[in-house]
DNA sequence: TGAATAGTGTCTATAAGACAATATCCC
DNA sequence: GGGATATTGTCTTATAGACACTATTCA
């Protein structure tokens, strides 16, 4: 940031008389921030937001938290939490993660901060918006003393490609989509197209699906978020081609017809 | 965000009994409010950086301030400033352009948010990092009242493709590469990183040029972002193929040579 | 044996790179 | 005319999609 030096741009904010006391700073800096106080700035509240995604048969699905105070109440909203003072952003992200979710060791990756004015009705609150991908088996919502309820929802993208826009949130059993807590539903939309667009060119798809998976379940994976039908020769090609993928030799079970070789992804640290 | 309700995660806040009083409050959420309070929480800073680029020839380069100010006094930083508290982001952004660099209606694009807890040495100062691209023409950093100080300084990149990392700044005449204040040679490298991946799949190159241009200083702009050379065939094919480029029927002036023909972008609106 | 999906091989269409030939301007 | 770059056309190579055929499992 290039803070202003001089500056009173901020003529309605009190002149707090009160300058940070850090170690780092030196005696020469004492003496300039005397003309220099940041405090003086009204700050916003900081929060961040995860959308936690992964995919369940054909469905692209999220994990979210009924709120039970204003505002919004009764609203599903994405996990997420105020940012700590001592703790970085990504730092904040796992911590949700763990708190809210009890997930660990998950892709994560800062997706964007979103910072409209009234986009909290109390007061201005920004959220700089993470987003996970889990594989299926590790996203739980049965009850958990440790944890908060929670709820998996389907997102149906009511755009197709990378167009972008808020998508809809469909509650199982539900019939009308569920309108979601602030713009949350901003959120998810910009984290599928974010993921769309990662897909192309990065084997990201591969943090939605178990340590081994078949070429047609990864496939699967792929349709399912881009929201369109893939080309299997090109695909199995292409995925081939990458040198992302290794051959573990063993063959799917409990199918009902020819079973599937098992792949695993070659560099599962690309966290 | 998902801000927790009953909440007391931060015992060693103080607890603030001021409630926001906002219209949109109704007297339902008054109440609620009395058990949930987000200004209980600290809150850091929160600055918005832009990172404006350009491309001189055949050079990256992007304008940059001289701090006369603790932390980091002497040092090259980015035009920057505080978010003010009824303003979007990118309305801050957009503040920054224009009182820092004279600059109005140019593409701007959120990038990424810094949030290392000692980033800046003084306090916690999260910052919300824009990058702007603007045609070269339309750069000054002559004296102006209006303005402050303002320097031109070339991006030399130190690593291929998108790999990232932070770049090196070379001041004009300077022999070795002048180091940046607070993470903002971080900041520059993930803007090249960002350009970089956006230059293979949108036109986003056109903001680099002026109104009419060549094909070739259109493919020099892009080698210059790139940091490799391009075919000059496919270039010119994928180019006129994508349907985006309008011939004018004027041709270049002033070259000692065969002149080429001007094109223009048929969409500048794209902002 | 039949249903179902896996996996291989081949052909074609399209896009990218290489290169040659011609065009047009200024000096 | 000579130098320099623009522009067009053709050929080659790489990649993606289409499609046909074989393989393997279970019911």
């Amino acid at each position: 940031m290039g803070e202003d030096a001089t500056v009173s741009r901020r003529p309605n904010t009190p002149k707090s008389s009160t300058k940070p006391r850090l170690s780092t700073v030196t005696s020469e800096d004492e003496k300039l921030l005397a003309t220099y106080d940041p405090s003086k700035f009204e700050r916003p509240s900081v929060t961040v937001d995860v959308a936690i995604l992964s995919v369940v048969g054909e469905r692209l699905i999220t994990l979210l938290h009924r709120r039970d105070s204003a505002p919004f109440r009764g609203r599903f909203a994405l996990p997420g939490g105020f940012l700590q003072m001592d703790e970085s952003l990504e730092a904040a992200a796992r911590r949700v993660l763990l708190a809210k979710a009890g997930l660990r060791d998950v892709y994560l990756e800062q997706l964007y901060t979103f910072g409209a004015v009234s986009r909290d009705p109390r007061m201005r609150i920004l959220t700089v918006a993470y987003f996970a991908l889990v594989d299926a088996t590790r996203i739980t919502v049965g009850h958990d003393a440790s944890l908060p309820e929670r709820t998996l929802a389907e997102i149906v993208v009511p755009w197709a490609g990378e167009t972008g826009g808020a998508v809809e949130i469909q509650i199982e059993g539900a019939r009308t989509p569920e309108a979601l807590a602030f713009d949350h539903a901003d959120i998810l939309g910009t984290a599928v197209k974010r993921l769309r667009g990662k897909l192309d060119y990065t084997p990201i798809g591969f943090q939605l699906l178990p340590e081994v998976f078949t070429l047609a379940s990864l496939q699967r994976v792929h349709e399912t978020i881009l929201g369109r039908p893939l080309n299997k020769d090109s695909f199995r090609r292409k995925m081939l081609a990458s040198g992302q993928l290794e051959a573990t030799g063993e063959l799917q079970q409990g199918v009902d017809h020819r079973p599937a070789e098992l792949y695993r992804f070659t560099r599962r640290s690309a966290v």
